[in-house]
RNA sequence: GAGAUGCUAGCUCAGUCGGUAGAGCAACUGCCUUUUAAGCAGUGGGUCCCGGGUUCGAGUCCCGGGCGUCUCACCA
């Protein structure tokens, strides 16, 4: 609400406003000590029977819902962790408090000290000898009431919730609790890699080329260098530098950017790990995966399955592990194992079998895109367990180590949850040669027409020519892990401030 | 980027055939000193997303725009 035109509510709150000003008290005062949460509070003093009547307890906290009773009432406030109900009257405040406590609005902070008890109908309560308004409410916020667990009125619009996010966290419990988990499950993944001996480091966030996967980057300028800069679309290769330091186990849990489409799985920024281990491979990875994936189902569930929508998933260890062709194979009845033996596989007969099946190649040109697009068509979303998709094709890893004899397959796979890619890993190239034709491949797709390539990066080449050992290298979207935890459709469920378009004022 | 759909009071939503704006909660006033979706009585509150058009008259019909959501496409 603008000042220029105020809602009657708004100016009757600045009234009260003027009126705790009035009574000499300041409506925004520099500190409050708070002594106990409302949680603390259940605890120590209504965990049993018999109350300590005479003691002073000290809390704050946001009103969110009053009941006043002439010149009594009730109002309920809640902190991080919790909610109490205050009970106040004419007797137990002194006449300047028992004025302001009559006023108060929902959406207020208040500091309360008062004694325990028990109501009535049981409910644990303060009766309040003291209450200090600590910062009064202006812009009413939103009322949702609940009666045997019915919510009523719930703040609902999506587009409110997300641009007044601090709304939906005081508002929406549920909201809260979710990122109140994101947290839990960041700290326990650092805790699940630093106990294996995992290095935490930090890459640049600012790179003067965007390589280490296919996306297209946000570009910015450093003024002083007179460079282009842009913004980190993945830390891989810098990563992989460390290997080559004699880094041996390494990670980064951070943000990456990439400037392309805003969906339900997708924002612009998001949180990425990426963890390379020197003296290992892609099985080493998968075997970190599982391991990863069945601590964090004990640490937040605290058994080895979670609930996802109309699915309940077992992280239970060993995965299932299927090839990509072979899991097409299983699928569709098409075996393109079969096309293998010539170096250039046919796309028209890719197209034609991809047909027959009913799926649309028409806009696609290369054979391993036609697979692809039926991969994601016909598998993905039918991958609900947990799964390894293993032995991807050549041409789309650049970055990755063929097996052994085999030219169009390489060491890599991508691990599925409810029909989603959780994250993507594999036997790191450190042939520097065989990395350097492979960039070179890639800028010839990206003169053909292909908008989003590796990029070269030739100090990488020259960081690789020192001599990287063997490693296994493994990326895991976290925000995609965080929604599997806590059951959210939407990755600005996961994400506090999901970028919207800016709404424009007139 | 394409299609579908929505935007009305602080919140959640009605609004018929085009006839000048409604409810519940919240707010305000009065009553009410253990309530809990408190209750009872009364009152106020609107840029109907924005801009055009049609019409005697538009929340409603038409055109353009904005923002969101869903689905698809790209991607993790």
């Amino acid at each position: 609400m603008s000042e220029e035109n105020p809602s009657e509510i708004y100016k009757q709150r600045l009234q009260k406003l003027n009126k705790i000003k009035e009574l000499g008290k300041n409506p925004y005062p520099n500190n409050y000590q708070k002594e106990y949460s409302t949680k603390e509070i259940k605890e120590k003093y209504f965990s049993t029977d018999e109350i300590e009547q005479s003691v002073l307890v000290k809390t704050a906290g946001r009103i969110f819902a009053k009941r006043p009773m002439g010149k009594a009432g009730f109002v309920h406030i809640q902190d991080e962790e919790g909610i109490i109900q205050v009970y106040a009257n004419d007797k137990t405040l002194s006449s300047d408090e028992h004025e302001i406590f009559l006023n108060l609005d929902i959406g207020d902070i208040i500091g309360v000290e008062g004694e325990p008890f028990r109501t009535k109908t049981g409910e644990a309560s303060l009766r309040a000898k003291v209450i200090d308004m600590l910062s009064k409410n202006i812009s009413p916020i939103p009322v949702v009431k609940e009666k045997d667990g019915k919510i009523y009125d719930a703040f609902s619009d999506v587009e409110t919730r997300y641009r007044q996010r601090y709304l939906d966290l005081i508002v929406n419990s549920s909201v809260r609790k979710n990122f109140i988990l994101r947290s839990k499950i960041i700290t326990e993944i650092r805790n699940f890699m630093n106990e294996r001996k995992f290095l935490e480091v930090e890459t640049p966030m600012m790179q003067s080329i965007a390589s280490g996967a296919a996306a297209q980057p946000f570009k910015t300028h450093h003024n002083a260098l007179n460079i282009p800069l842009y913004l980190r679309i993945a830390p891989e290769l810098f990563l992989k530098r460390l290997l080559v330091g004699g880094v041996e186990k390494v990670y980064e849990l951070n943000r990456n950017f990439r400037n392309e489409g805003i969906s339900t799985k997708h924002n612009p920024e998001f949180t990425m790990m990426e963890v390379y281990q020197a003296y290992a491979d892609y099985k080493d990875m998968m075997a970190l995966v599982e391991d990863l994936f069945s601590y964090l189902a004990q640490k937040i569930t605290g058994k080895d399955e979670v609930v996802y929508g109309e699915h309940t998933i077992s992280l239970k260890k060993p995965w299932q592990q299927k090839t990509y062709l072979g899991i097409i194979k299983e699928k569709t009845g098409i075996d393109f194992n079969s096309y293998l033996a010539d170096e250039n596989p046919s796309v028209e007969e890719a197209k034609s079998k991809a047909k027959e099946i009913g799926v649309d190649v028409s806009k696609l040109n290369t054979f391993w895109e036609v697979v692809d697009e039926i991969f994601s068509e016909k598998v993905e979303p039918y991958l609900i367990q947990p799964v390894f998709i293993t032995h991807y094709p050549k041409a789309v890893s650049p970055l990755a180590k063929n097996i052994p004899d085999n030219k169009h397959i390489v060491e890599r796979f991508e691990p599925y949850i409810v029909g989603r890619e959780m994250g993507n890993a594999f036997s790191e190239l450190n042939d520097p040669f065989e990395q350097e034709k492979r960039f070179l491949e890639q800028v010839k797709m990206k003169e053909a027409g292909a908008h989003e390539i590796i990029e070269m990066d030739e100090d990488y080449i020259e960081a690789l020519k020192v001599g990287m050992p063997p490693a296994g290298g493994l990326g895991i979207g976290i925000d995609r892990l965080v929604m599997l935890f806590t059951n959210a459709s939407s990755i600005k469920d996961v994400i506090l401030f999901p970028l919207l378009r800016p709404k424009l004022e007139k």
